[in-house]
DNA sequence: CGAATAGTGTCTGTGAGACAATATGTG
DNA sequence: CACATATTGTCTCACAGACACTATTCG
């Protein structure tokens, strides 16, 4: 008895949030299918790859960045039979948040990439159904993680963590419940000691992600018409 | 240029609610490699088949039963090298959550079918880190949306919905105040009218799911030292 | 009636959200 | 000093958890 037989790919959902809005990079095809259109970068799995691995390397190819303080996780798998005019292709989508960064330099197989506003995109094959779980999935890890921190620099102020969360949820906090919330959640952040300089107003003390790997108690979005 | 095959597998985590424990449902495998071993029950991926489709099939075929007011779910993905002494195979695991229903009966490739109390089991492949992931979800998904009725029959009693909590997180929860939650907390359950009948004591009401698909506010359980 | 289980009421502590007040920089 | 931003304090309400109490059935 024979079994039929797949391509398996790497397709990757990397958030940043620049300019107060949640950002996703895309790039445009340079190979068919689907030549000239965006997509979500990614490539095919190698031989004796595993999938961590090969989700990193697609990310280290077409960011030039190796996970620089950022988080890097499995989304969902996507294998519906004609999602691939080639043939059989699953692919397994990895979400990563990053700090904002210089525009990425575009990989082997894209001609071009870029930032750009998540929302309704028009992306090549399933990817804007991907992104959306993927946007959804960072949402709501904000709730019970501390990964917030991934979109920020290694040093941040309480400041940049909720403007973070204002861009992801599209929604404002109040500064100073978020304050005491975020300083006084056990491993959430540290104090590093350090403050910023420069700015106008009084400096703010600056801190690195916590130890935490889940917000207890949680910090919840509000739950619209529920 | 040319990219490795792959074969795809589904791979079930069915989980349910018996004797006071969380119980999986394991098949003894009837074919090499690991003849002989308990496993996940699943199978290759079809051609032209979607891979949810897959994970319905399989489920049918295992437990001779159509999702019979359970859960179904996709839940990760994994495809190191050297899970399958067969070559590149990627199984994307998909979690079950079922009543509990009699002993189930053994599929083609399955020489025998049970139910096993959760915990180290030490199946074939790369199967305990699967269970493990899939108990995980399913411990987690308990606070934030209404699942535990998946554990249960069409029309249950909020003692047997805290019987279900009681034994997928493992610890006892006061009846009375989790009676309170279970019925104030909007779309979680909603009442059938009818009553138990013939038992020790009051006789109580009858509930079945409601239409919430996320609980808010959460019911969160104890978390262990942090 | 007594045992058993279902369901309600009350109290207390914690935390979220609204918002006043204070602290500490820059121009 | 005027202004801007950071940080702390206070008040109130909702809810979780502890637990007394009432309700309803069976034997």
């Amino acid at each position: 008895m024979t079994y039929p037989v797949f391509a398996v790919t790497v397709d990757l959902v990397v958030l940043t949030v620049r300019e107060g809005g949640l950002h996703v990079l895309l790039v445009r095809r340079g190979i068919e299918p689907h030549l000239g259109a965006w997509a979500l970068p990614g490539g095919f799995v190698l031989e004796d790859e595993d999938l961590p691995t090969a989700a990193r390397r697609e990310l280290a190819e077409e960011t030039g960045l190796a996970g620089a303080g950022g988080h890097l996780e499995q989304l969902a798998s996507y294998g519906a039979p004609d999602r691939d005019p080639r043939g059989r292709v699953v692919t397994v989508a990895y979400l990563a948040l990053l700090p904002d960064l210089p525009v990425p330099t575009a990989g082997t197989d894209a001609a071009e990439a870029e930032w750009r506003p998540v929302g309704k995109l028009g992306l090549a094959f399933d990817h804007d159904r991907i992104l959306a779980d993927g946007v959804e999935r960072a949402r709501s890890k904000l709730e019970y993680t501390p990964l917030a921190a991934a979109f920020c620099p290694p040093e941040f102020t309480i400041a940049a963590l909720r403007q973070v969360y204002e861009a992801v949820w599209g929604e404002s906090l109040d500064p100073r419940n978020f304050h005491r919330k975020a300083t006084s959640t056990p491993g959430f952040v540290s104090p590093t000691g350090g403050s910023t300089e420069g700015g106008a107003g009084r400096p703010a003390r600056l801190y690195r992600r916590g130890d935490a790997t889940l917000l207890n108690p949680p910090l919840l979005r509000r739950r619209p018409g529920e």
